[in-house]
DNA sequence: TAAAGAATATGTATTAATACGTAATTAAAA
DNA sequence: TTTTAATTACGTATTAATACATATTCTTTA
C-alpha cells in the first residue's frame, strides 16, 4: 500500500496538534510538512509535492482557497481537502471551483477523515453527506427565493394591461416603429399611438427607451 | 426502538424483492405496502402514512418526483427517498423540490441504504457522497459555461465605442432624453445627435428601442 | 512634430413620437 | 338586456429623433 504524503494547513496549532494526532496511527498516511498560511502552503506545497493538503480556510496572509487557486494554475499535483468550519455552500462552491478534491467540516469523525484522505489521493473528489444537504438546501433556498420573484414579477408584470396592449407592447419592443406595427394589424398609425400612449401611462413611462426597460425588467413581455 | 414504517414504490418487481431481502433482518425496519406507479403510491402513502417511503423515479402513470410533489402538496408526512438509477443533477435537484428527504442510486450497499432510511426517519435529510460529487460537478459545468459566455460578451461587448460614445449610451439607457443630456455635459444637442448616429452606425441599429436592446444583452452599458 | 482619432458643431430636411382631448363601435361582463 | 371595458380612430399642436452631409478644434498616438 502507497504512502500518502500529506501537508497540513492551518493557523491554529491546536487544530495541526489535533490532525496530526488523528492520523499518526494511519499505516499509510504520514504528514510530511505543516503550514499556517496560505502562502507558506503554496510554497511548502511546490517544494514538497504531497499527495494530499488538508487546508483550513480563514487564515492571515491569504486563505485556503486563495492558495488552492494558486496550486491548481500553478499545475500542482497535489490534491486539496479543504477542512473548515464553515458550513455553508459558498464556501463549499468557492473550493471546488478553485481546484479543490473534498471539503470536510471540521467536526468529521476520525473515520471518515481517514477515508476521504484515501479516496482523494486516489484521485476521486470526496464530498461527505453534509455536504449534500448544505447544497441541496442552498439550491432549495434559491428556488423559494426564486418562486417568490418570480410571483412578485409576476403580479407586478400585469399592470392591468389589456390583451390588445400586452400585443403591442411586445412590437414595439421588437424594435418595430407605429407604422410597421399598425400595416401588421392592419389598423391606423393613430391607433398604435393612442394605444401607446395609454400603456406609457399604465407603466408610469415617459419614452420608449423607459418602456423598453421595464417591458423587459418586469417581464411583461 | 421505533418501528420504522416503510413502503416501498418500483415499477420493477425484481427492486422490490431485492430491496425486502435488504431490509428483511432489520430490526427496526418493516416494509408495510408496496406500490408500483405513482399514481398508486400516493393513494396507498395517503392511506397508511408510512415513516418512510422508497421511491423510484421511472414509473408508468406517474413519476416519483410528481407523486413525492403531490404527497408534499397533501401534507402527508411520510419522508420520501428516491431510489433512482438517474445519476445526473437535475433529478436529484427536482427531487428535493418535490420534497424528498434523500437520494440514492440503485447501487447503494446495505449498509448505507440501512443508515438512509434510520436518518431520514429521524428527519433529516440523506444524500451520499455521491450525490454530492454530482451536484459539484453539476455547479462546475455551470462555472464552466458561465465563463465562455462571460467572455463572449465581453469581446462583443466593445464594438468600437469611443469612451465619449460609451458615456452617451449609458445616459441614453437611462432613459434621458438629447436635451438632457446635452445640458448634463454642457455641449450642444446637436452634437448628442450626433454621436448618437455614430453609436446606431456601430451597433447597426435603426432606432432607440434597439439601441437600449442590444446595449443590455451585449453589457455595452 | 505630424498624423490620426475623437469630440464638437452645424445645415437641410423629414417624419416619428408625444401630449392632450374627444368619440364611436365592438366585445365582454354583469 | 344593460352596463362596462376594450378597441379603434381622429383633431390639434409641438418637438424630438433620424438621415445625410460637412467642417473645425482638440487630444492622442506614432
Amino acid at each position: 500500500m502507497k504512502m500518502i504524503q500529506v501537508v497540513l494547513v492551518d493557523d491554529h496549532s491546536i487544530v495541526r496538534d489535533g490532525v496530526r494526532a488523528t492520523l499518526k496511527d494511519q499505516k499509510n498516511i504520514k504528514i510530511i510538512g505543516e503550514a499556517s498560511n496560505g502562502k507558506d502552503a503554496v510554497k511548502l506545497v511546490s517544494e514538497l509535492e504531497p499527495d494530499v493538503v488538508i487546508m483550513d480556510i480563514a487564515m492571515p496572509e491569504m486563505n485556503g482557497i486563495e492558495a488552492t487557486d494558486l496550486l491548481t494554475k500553478k499545475k500542482i499535483q497535489s490534491k486539496v481537502i479543504i477542512l473548515s468550519m464553515h458550513d455553508n455552500e459558498t464556501y463549499v462552491l468557492k473550493s471546488v471551483e478553485a481546484g479543490a478534491m473534498g471539503y470536510l467540516l471540521k467536526d468529521v469523525d476520525k473515520e471518515e477523515f481517514v477515508k476521504a484522505i484515501n479516496v482523494v489521493a486516489s484521485g476521486e473528489k470526496y464530498f461527505n453527506t453534509t455536504i449534500s444537504t448544505l447544497l441541496v438546501n442552498g439550491y432549495l433556498n434559491k428556488v423559494k427565493q426564486g418562486e417568490l420573484k418570480t410571483s412578485e414579477d409576476e403580479s407586478e408584470g400585469e399592470f392591468d394591461l389589456t390583451k390588445r396592449e400586452r400585443g403591442i407592447l411586445k412590437m414595439i419592443v421588437d424594435g418595430r416603429n407605429n407604422r410597421e406595427i399598425a400595416d401588421g394589424l392592419g389598423i391606423s398609425v393613430r391607433t398604435i399611438e393612442t394605444h401607446r400612449a395609454n400603456i406609457m401611462k399604465k407603466l408610469k413611462v415617459k419614452n420608449a427607451v423607459e418602456l423598453v426597460k421595464v417591458a423587459i425588467e418586469e417581464k411583461i413581455v
